[in-house]
DNA sequence: CTACCTGCAAAACGTTTGCAAGACG
DNA sequence: CGTCTTGCAAACGTTTTGCAGGTAG
């Protein structure tokens, strides 16, 4: 089985990414504990190992023009998540208005649904699809009732 | 045939807005050239009649608060459009990779697909949805080629 | 050894706020 | 007339940049 460190050694090579301390601290954090981050949060989690904010900031953002994560937004914030490597990824967000918390959805069946509207919306539009980002806005299972 | 300032008048009377002359300058351009505006595009295009920035982002925010525009976002921008009236309003926008342009898309067959992927989240995921943004990214008909 | 990366601090950017003056009804 | 809104400038939080020193290969 690959080890922590391979694999983030691995993926920073396979995208031609010079291997630092810094990169390997932040590739790591995506990997072990998956989900969105904001970027001084990525800086209060790794400021105890003299991670500077400026290479955190670096850091994500050559992440992002590798591929290696992506980011989203609520149109407040900025988050960043690994980056899925298929075809025409489609990401779902659910924010709750009343909490503000933003969700992720990975049910297969719903993401599929949402893939074939993608497919006839490629040939409408006339445009060649990379991904899809949905952020919905409504009330979570907490706040609805 | 309804005036352009009556049209204004009367929005702003429905949402129990005051009326002022800076409030229905904005509205008036969102409704003359309806498309999305980043709040700096509204503050360039009306500075000269003596808006002030501050105004601007205080406008939009109200605007936003209170449902006549929604605002939309690319994880780099914050834009501001009309808002639909509809329950469940889909929002699909498009940017392209490579100018950067967002288009709207507004074919109804396809907003109706995505419509109907909502309806089977909102069960699976057990929230209360009240509109969707999808935003997808890929190579438009002019950068694809 | 050379090129690239880092942390720091300063700058830049988008957005918000306090305030005195002005507009609305 | 009192209340709400405005423009200005200053403050704010986030993101970027210049630079001197450090690290990878």
């Amino acid at each position: 089985m690959e080890k922590r460190n391979e694999c983030t050694r691995r993926i920073l090579e396979e995208h031609n990414i010079m291997h630092t301390v810094q990169r390997e601290e932040i590739l790591s954090l995506f990997i072990t504990e998956p989900k969105h981050y904001k970027a001084d949060e990525v800086f209060k989690l790794l400021r105890c190992k003299g991670i500077g904010i400026a290479t955190v900031y670096r850091t994500l953002e050559m992440f992002r023009k590798c591929g290696v994560i992506k980011e989203i937004s609520d149109g407040k914030n900025r988050f960043f998540e690994m980056k899925k490597h298929e075809e025409k990824s489609v990401y779902v967000h659910f924010k709750c208005s009343k909490c503000g918390e933003i969700h992720d959805y990975d049910d297969v069946n719903a993401l599929n649904e949402f893939a074939a509207a993608v497919e006839s919306t490629e040939k409408k539009m006339d445009v060649s699809i990379r991904d899809m980002n949905i952020l919905i806005n409504g009330l979570c299972s907490k706040c609805k009732e």
